[in-house]
This record gives structure tokens, C-alpha cells and sequence, in this order.
DNA sequence: ACAGAATCCGGCTTATAGACCAACTCACTT
DNA sequence: AAGTGAGTTGGTCTATAAGCCGGATTCTGT
């Protein structure tokens, strides 16, 4: 499930899973996707419900005062909304309207959908084409941001 | 039991768990929530009562002369409020005056219901949305401010 | 102690959002 | 060129939120 398409919404707001990402996804029963705000950027993600219980467990578990921790939690656990393939195997989801008013989705016909693995993101198209229009990354400039643990890493 | 709700409250000033909510609570058997005040902010915490039982049990088992900790049992054990579905299935909770003080209720229809999991936030609407800053956190700020654990979270 | 008032609680009704279903069009394949 | 599958649309219908109302119970003040 990797890939960028851009996908239309519909007048009442319904977004469609292209089909080759529902039938992996039937494949391996996910049947349910939660949809919430990315806590970063100005876009939604979208997780099968099994990489969603990873995270909102995690979350969830994280009991203290610390308002960063409680913010993120307001973020995540407090936008997410849950959606079924319905009987027809056929999965639209209706987008609400805060995460569409966050995302900045209100009257756009068209949208990003980006598949990385185990989950998707969802931008405003322009916001996406902005964010890629760097380019490719300096050499120097991932050499002094990146954190050793990625560092290492090959890519 | 996630997600961003407005509901409204009565004439009377009873709030009613949205459906979605209420029969999961049904499915697992949660008959009774309870209702208190959040220490940290001006808003009320619902939790069913199992949840509630790991809580206030937790709390109750700190001993010593901490005012801190003898702050926190006032302010959650000392709060609590028990509200059972009526025979009829559905759940109407009066919420207490006091709690409504706290939480800048008074005279308010229209309130925001949080599902965080585990557990429910309810806020005055307008407190609420000042709290979401409308954009989200600077990638910066969340690498600075995070606790190792969840750095290295993958959302 | 009694009456009046205020608060609390359950049932009923209505408007509506959203889920469900079906159809149509377009594109791609054979 | 025809058929199949995907994307998209629109209508309908059901579940539910929310207001309303009437009855019950508690509280208060005289």
C-alpha cells in the first residue's frame, strides 16, 4: 500500500479507498480504518484498525500531567473517527467536517492521498505540492538534522 | 470510543452519551460512568467504571503528607459522581452544580464531548477550541519537548 | 406539618444527519 | 466492440439527537 493518488471527493464530502488499496486491505480483514489529525502538518492520517490499536494503546497508556503528552493525546485520540466497509464491500468515508476545516479540505473536489505501508496521509493537494517542491534534500543538510539512529541507516 | 463531538444539554441540564459511545459501554457491560473534575484544566473527566476503579484506586493507595498528592484526591475522589443507564438503555447525567462551575458550564447548551479511548473530556465549547490552536505543533517543539518514549513513536 | 416551589426523571415527538442501496458513466481489457 | 469493474452520484430510509411535556420527588419556608 504505497503510492500517491490523487482522489476526488464527492459533493457530500465522502472520500473513496481506491480499489487495489481495499482489496489488500480485505485481504488481511481489515475492515475497519480510523481517520484523525496528524499531529505535525496539516493532514490527516489514516490507519487500518489494527496499526491503530498500536498506537492509541500506546497513547492511551501515558498517564501524566505533561501538557505536550495531553495535547497530543487531544490531537490523536480526540479527532479520531472510525469507519466500516459496508456490506457491499465498498468503503467511503465522510470525512468530518473539523478534520476537514484542519486538513484544509472544505470545498476541494480534489485531495492527496498518500499510501506509506501501514497507513495513509491525506493532504490538500497544494499543501502537498508545496511540501515536495524542495526537491531532493542536500546531502549536508540531512547530514546535520538527521539523528544518528537514522544516520546509519540505508537507504 | 473516540473523536470530537458538540452535543447539547437539555433544558434541564442533562447531557446525553451519544449512541456510538453508549453501546459500546453496553457491549462491554460498563453500566455505571463517573463523572469528576480534571485537576489540570477546566474541564471534567468521564470514565466507566471500571476505568474509574484503576484510578481511584491508584490514588487511594498514596499515602503520606504530599499536599500535592492530597490535593489531586480532593480535587478527582472528592468530585466523583456515579450515573447509571436508565432502564430504558439510555444515559442522562445531571451534571453536578459544582462541576459545572468548574468546567464554565453554567448556562450553557451546547458543550464539546471528547472520547480519548478509554475516557471522555467534556468542555466548554469555547475554552475547548481555544485550546486546539487550529494549526498543529511545529515538528521542532515536538522534538524538543517529548519524552524519549514517545519520540520515538511512529504516528 | 403542610403547602408551594423548585428540582429531577421518564416518556413521547419531530427534524435530520448519515448509512445504506442502487444506478449510471467512464475506462480499461480482452 | 462488448463486457467488466471501478469511481461517482443521488435518492431513500432509519436511527438518533434534542426539545417538549407531564408526573414524581425533594426541599424550603411559614
Amino acid at each position: 500500500m504505497y503510492g500517491f493518488n490523487v482522489v476526488s471527493l464527492d459533493q457530500k464530502g465522502r472520500l473513496a479507498i481506491p480499489a487495489k488499496y481495499r482489496n489488500t486491505l480485505l485481504e488481511n480483514n481489515e475492515t475497519q480504518i480510523v481517520i484523525t489529525k496528524d499531529p505535525q502538518y496539516p493532514s490527516l492520517k489514516i490507519y487500518p484498525k489494527s496499526q491503530w490499536i498500536k498506537i492509541s494503546s500506546k497513547l492511551e497508556s501515558l498517564q501524566g500531567l505533561d501538557p505536550i503528552v495531553r495535547n497530543l493525546q487531544w490531537t490523536i485520540l480526540g479527532n479520531a473517527s472510525v469507519t466500516e466497509f459496508d456490506p457491499g464491500g465498498r468503503m467511503l468515508i465522510l470525512i468530518p467536517i473539523e478534520l476537514r476545516k484542519y486538513a484544509d479540505l472544505v470545498d476541494q473536489k480534489q485531495i492527496s492521498l498518500i499510501g506509506m505501508g501501514n497507513k495513509f496521509e491525506i493532504w490538500n493537494v497544494n499543501n502537498w505540492e508545496m511540501r515536495q517542491t524542495g526537491g531532493s534534500l542536500a546531502a549536508e543538510i540531512l547530514d546535520v538534522v538527521l539523528p544518528e539512529s537514522i544516520k546509519s541507516m540505508s537507504f
